[in-house]
DNA sequence: TTTTTATTGTTCCATTTGGAACAATGTGCG
DNA sequence: CGCACATTGTTCCAAATGGAACAATAAAAA
């Protein structure tokens, strides 16, 4: 496979011409991928569906719409989650009395079991991942990341 | 948006059991989405595609079990990409005569002239998000996102 | 050699996905 | 007030997606 005639197949890194966005993007896949299979299979929960529970294990209430802005998926997404979870038992739902579009999701105890199942599967593969850097590059890219990430969470508005 | 008793859509960034993963897949998404959405308008390609485009450009020439690797995507969606773009004139394949099971892929011209193209949507876009890195902090966080993604391609073998 | 095992590319099929339109509710402006 | 406009959550529908099985070829083992 790594013999001279095989081309190094990570030269690509180096040449693209959007450098970041490509390693960025192929991290994200690197953790996300697997961890997400992983969930799928032992949990049956969809992508949107542990996005949701993460959201509301951080927020004591939230709307479906506060969900989609935070995770920065299609609204519709995460109506459907809402719903399927709302089924399973993993959060609660109560229309809000002042405003009548919308409706406060909360986690439920259940929920939250799941949850830190699950996260844990997400931190693993994240360590596996970024395994290679030591502390000072692991500490210095964690704060290069939230730096960059609070930026881009005002574009778009 | 912001009153006093709307939550801090951002607090999560701190809070999550898995800061960088999160962080990572967050900057991903804020580049690749809008960039995905732009270039599907504009050139009705889809993303399995300009990444198939995006690798032959890089290399002079790969199988397709290559760009699957490289892009960590599943081989029939870059079936389907294959197809597509030898219709579209975007790329050429010809049987290895070494081995009767691969296809040799090169890109076309109009394939390249069209990755240019494609390329500076995601650049900018790149450029966008990142904006407020200045220069040290940027390539700072260049070296050690290439550092990862490096270990990271030698996971999963 | 023959037989088994692995790899490549493809097709099939069920599921996921997200844009667009929609009804219900709220907001702003005359 | 009345009327245009915005927002929330939902449904519809066409398209994208990825796992699994498959045929063809190659490599390894017996």
């Amino acid at each position: 496979m790594t013999d001279a005639n095989t081309p190094d197949l990570m030269q690509i890194f180096d040449t693209i011409e959007y450098p970041e966005a490509y390693r960025i993007t192929y991290l994200a896949n690197a953790i996300v991928f697997p961890a997400y299979a992983d969930i799928k299979k032992d949990f049956g929960l969809v992508r949107a569906e542990y996005i949701l529970l993460a959201c509301l294990s951080h927020f004591d209430v939230l709307t479906a719409q506060e969900v989609a802005r935070i995770s920065r998926r299609p609204r519709n997404t995460i109506s459907r989650a809402v719903h399927r979870m709302l089924a399973d038992g993993y959060l609660d739902r109560a229309p809000d009395p002042l405003d009548g579009r919308q409706a406060r999701l909360r986690i439920t105890s259940a929920g939250r079991r799941l949850h830190d199942e699950i996260s844990g599967y997400l931190s693993r593969r994240q360590d596996e991942v970024l395994g290679n850097l030591d502390a000072d590059e692991r500490r210095s890219l964690t704060l290069l990341l939230k730096k960059a990430a609070l930026h881009a969470a005002k574009l778009d508005t």
